[in-house]
DNA sequence: GCTGAAAGTGAGAGGAG
DNA sequence: CTCCTCTCACTTTCAGC
């Protein structure tokens, strides 16, 4: 699939503001409503968008600290990583986990309600766990993700 | 502000799919379309809902590989954190980044087309500049978000 | 603070260019 | 492939409960 300047402007736009209504978003990019519309659905179909997802403020929910877990697996056998990585999908304290090549395996970012949590949390989800050899806790300080689309998509 | 069962059902469905119409939202939450509309109003007033970000296939939009890159400051000063914080938010090719404490200072998840692309990025954006002391750069090979909410959001 | 009706507006389908 | 029109459904407001 190959996407022209006017897809790239809607997947910016919903990128920033997913609930911008239809009719806005063609608008915006220069084309009828219906197009817009048809448009946004191919680009579904054909799994450019994934998905529409809400920010919500981590005290809110009850989070009051975040932690970048890294995590070295015992082996690299097959099993042990799919083991491991059906465990992290679980896990609701999990933000995010990224696989990564390295000395590590994981890392890990999770949000606990305050550091007594993140203690038992990294004890019974990481460090008791048979697949894994050794884990190291960094707190987060800060955290921010970024809205834009790369340069070259004009 | 203190959300209840409703609120949370909200913040749930919105986290998993943010372009869900009100009257479903509310039809789900077990609440009339208007009441939702007001719900959810005034959890974006407050900060609870902090935006709504479409999520997009890495591959559409030219992102090839994708790295973290750990960065340590020359020095601890609020100056240069606030330069080096500033710098980050401006390139593109920066998907997300941790603030942490300990060795190094931040941890940048970096989008870009290929290895070349990469090594470019990282001696331009990082290593050529004044506030860098050192840099680590991992591959990711696989990078998962939760759209989960914690357990204790009933 | 929730409900339900009423007015205004956008979504979505079908057909023409 | 894009646009236009039309219908239908949804959003949003407001008075009442």
């Amino acid at each position: 699939m190959t996407l022209d300047r006017i897809d790239f402007d809607l997947l910016r736009l919903l990128r920033k503001n997913a609930r911008l209504p239809n009719k806005d978003l063609a608008e915006r990019a220069g084309i009828a409503p219906s197009t817009a519309l048809e448009r946004i659905r191919r680009l579904r179909e054909a799994g450019v968008l994934q998905g529409f997802h809400a920010e919500i403020a981590p005290e809110a929910i009850g989070i009051g600290l975040q932690a970048l877990i890294s995590v070295r697996l015992a082996q690299h056998s097959r099993a042990l990583l799919d083991s491991f990585h059906a465990h992290l999908r679980g896990l609701p304290e999990v933000l995010a986990f990224y696989h990564v090549a390295g000395a590590d395996d994981f890392l890990v970012h999770v949000g606990v309600g305050d550091s007594a949590h993140l203690r038992d949390f990294a004890l019974a989800a990481f460090t008791e766990r048979p697949e894994v050899s050794r884990i190291e806790t960094r707190l987060i300080f800060e955290f921010q993700r970024n809205a834009e689309l790369p340069r070259h998509c004009t």
